[in-house]
DNA sequence: CTGAAAGCGCTTACAG
DNA sequence: CTGAAAGCGCTTACAG
C-alpha cells in the first residue's frame, strides 16, 4: 500500500505541487476557484493525508511540546498534564509525556531525545540536577518553562505555587482552632526541591510570626518509605506535635495510613492539614482540610508562556519570570477544634 | 545560532556525509578506526545532535507511538500511561497522549493528527464511534491496539480486563459475608462501553448463579452528575440494596460522598467493593474492598503487543487477539459481614 | 494566477 | 574502507 504523497495529489489534479502546497496551506489569495476545487477532489479520491514529518524538516517546528514531569505519581502532576493538553489540543499542539521519576539522568536523556526530535520547547519539572544543560538551553534560547519547581540562578520562565503562603495558610487555620504544637511532613528534601524547601521555611516563618514552639523534631522531610518510622517518632516525643502538615499528596497518605494504623482519631488525636486537594479529602472520615493549588490554571498557564515563547522566538529574556500562583484553603473537618 | 548538521561534522571531520551517517547508525563494520575517531571528535567539539525528523522523513519511522485515553481522569489511565511510558522508555520510544475526553470527534481528530506526524503506532481506547475510521487503519495495516475496549466486529488486538469475572469475585464475596440485595452502579453505559456492558452482564451472571433477588432497580449506568440522585433513589426503595457494586473509581467516589452526606455507616447500613484499587482504599474508615486490574501489566503488554506490530509490519492478524487480564480481589472491611 | 527549482537534514544502494 | 548521488515529502522564493 504506497503512500499517497503530494506529486500524486498534483498529477491527479494536473497542478504541480507548489500549488498543492498553497491550497494545503491555505494561501488562496491568488488561487483560481477551479484549481482549488480540482485540488480539493483529488484530496477527497484519493485520501491524502499530508506528511507532516517532511513539513516539519523545512519548516524546522514540529508544533509539539515535551512535558518532563519529575514524579508522574503525584495527583498534581496529572492534572497540569491534563490541563496542559487541553491548552494544546486548542492549537493543535501535542505533547510528549516524560517521568525524569526524580532521576537527573532519566531527566537528561528526555532532553536530549526531545531536541532531537525537533520538539518546540519543552516544560519541565526540573530535579534540579542539570544546571549546565539548563544553561545551554538557556544560551540557544530554547524554548522552556519550569513548572512547581525552579531553579533560582536560572532565568527561565516558573511557574510556581507560592508555596510559603499554602504553609501560612495551614498555620493559621490550625491557629484559628487552638493547635499551637504543629508538625510538617514532606517527602525528601534531597536536592533542594523547591516546593518542598518553601513550604517548610513558610512553615517555620508562619510557627514563629505566631509565636508558637519551634521544635526541630516537628520537621521531617524523608523518602516515602522513611515516614512511618519517622512519625512513630515524632508521635513518641514526649510532646508531639498536635497537628501535622502534610507537604504533598503521598506524604498525605503516609500519615493517613499511620494514623489508621495506629488506631489514633482525627482531630482529637492528631489534627491534619495537605497541601494538594487530593481526590478523597471530601469524603474521607473525617473530610480533610486541604490547601488546594489552581493546578489547572497553573498547567494552562505554563502552556501559555511556552507556546508565547515557541512563536516569538526573537524576544529572548533576561531574567527569570516567576509567576506564584495563590494556594487556597479548603476547610475541612481533619483541623477543626476537639 | 545556526544548528550544526551532518554537513558539518563531515567537513570538520574531514570525511563524507555518507560516512558521518554510518557512523552514527552505528555501521562500524568497515570503518577504519582513525576515521571513527575523527568523527567522534567532530560531533564533541561542535556539539551536534543528530535531527531525527530528517532521520524519520527517510526512515518512515518517528519511535514514537501514540495512546489516545478515553478519559485522563480515570487513575487507571494514569496507571496505564505510566506503564506505557517506562515500557517505551527502555526502547527508546516516545509517547504522544492525548485525552479523547471520551468524545468521538476528538477521537478522530487525534487519529488523523498521529497518522499526519507519522506516528508509528496508536494506543487506543476507543470511544467506538469511529468504526469506519477503525477500519481504515486496519485495511492499511496500521498498527493499533485497543485497550480497555473493545469493538467486536473488528479484528484488533485488544488488552481488556476479564471484567465479567471483576463483578463475580465481588458478588461472591458479598455473598460469602451474607449479603443478598446487590446493587451495582456505574458510569453511563451510552455507547456500548465494553468494562460497563461487561461489568453489569457479569454482575447479573453471577447474581442469577447464586440464586438472588435480580432487580432492575439494583442496576445504576448514569452519568457522573445524575449518580447522587439515582443513589436517592435506590435507596429509598421498600427493599434497598445492602451491597453496591462500585463499577470504577468515579462510581466509587459518588458512592462514597451519598453515603458520607447521608450519615450511612459502611458496611452496616451499606457494603461496598469497588472495581479500581484507588489511592485510598487502604486509608478510608472502613478500608475499601476492591477488585484490582493489574494496570501495570495491561498497560506493559499494550505497549508489547503494538511495538511488536510495528517491528514487524508484514504479518497481518486476521482475528482480534483479545487478551484477558485477571482481576485480583482485595478484601478490606468495607465487604464484610456486620 | 501557477510552475520549476532548490533545499530542509538525513539515509542508502552502489561504485570504486 | 569511503564517497557521490539520489531521494524521503514537503515548502518557498522567484520567475513568468
Amino acid at each position: 500500500m504506497r503512500t499517497v504523497t503530494i506529486t500524486d495529489v498534483a498529477e491527479h489534479a494536473g497542478v504541480s505541487k507548489s500549488t498543492v502546497s498553497q491550497f494545503l496551506n491555505k494561501r488562496y489569495d491568488y488561487m483560481a476557484k477551479k484549481t482549488k476545487e480540482k485540488i480539493e477532489l483529488a484530496i477527497e479520491e484519493l485520501g491524502y493525508r499530508p506528511n507532516i514529518v517532511a513539513r516539519s524538516l523545512k519548516q524546522k517546528s514540529t508544533t509539539t511540546i515535551g512535558v518532563i514531569v519529575a514524579n508522574i505519581l503525584h495527583e498534581f502532576s496529572t492534572q497540569i498534564i491534563r490541563a496542559i493538553e487541553d491548552f494544546c489540543h486548542e492549537l493543535d499542539f501535542h505533547i510528549i509525556v516524560c517521568n525524569a521519576d526524580d532521576d537527573p539522568e532519566k531527566e537528561k536523556k528526555y532532553i536530549d531525545m526531545l531536541r532531537a526530535k525537533q520538539i518546540d520547547g519543552i516544560i519541565i519539572f526540573p530535579t534540579g540536577d542539570n544546571v549546565e544543560l539548563y544553561k545551554r538551553m538557556i544560551m540557544e534560547n530554547y524554548p522552556i518553562v519550569f513548572l512547581d519547581r525552579h531553579v533560582p540562578e536560572l532565568a527561565i520562565s516558573s511557574i510556581l505555587l507560592d508555596n510559603e503562603k499554602a504553609s501560612s495558610l495551614a498555620i493559621e487555620e490550625f491557629v484559628r482552632n487552638g493547635y499551637e504544637r504543629i508538625g510538617i511532613v514532606t517527602t525528601s528534601t534531597f536536592r533542594n526541591i523547591t516546593p518542598r524547601i518553601e513550604r517548610i521555611s513558610g512553615y517555620k516563618k508562619a510557627i514563629e510570626a505566631h509565636g508558637l514552639p519551634m521544635e526541630d523534631e516537628y520537621i521531617k522531610s524523608a523518602e516515602i518509605h522513611e515516614i512511618q518510622s519517622d512519625l512513630q517518632v515524632m508521635v513518641s516525643l514526649p510532646n508531639p506535635p498536635q497537628a501535622i502538615l502534610a507537604g504533598n499528596d503521598l506524604a498525605l497518605i503516609e500519615i493517613l495510613k499511620y494514623t489508621k494504623e495506629n488506631q489514633m482519631k482525627i482531630p482529637e488525636d492528631l489534627a491534619l492539614i495537605g497541601i494538594d486537594d487530593v481526590s478523597f479529602a471530601g469524603i474521607y472520615h473525617p473530610s480533610i482540610t486541604t490547601i488546594a493549588q489552581p493546578t489547572f490554571d497553573m498547567g494552562k498557564r505554563a502552556a501559555k508562556v511556552l507556546l508565547d515563547k515557541i512563536t516569538n522566538k526573537d524576544s529572548r529574556e533576561e531574567v527569570a519570570n516567576i509567576d506564584r500562583f495563590k494556594p487556597r484553603l479548603i476547610v475541612r473537618v481533619s483541623s477543626s477544634k476537639t
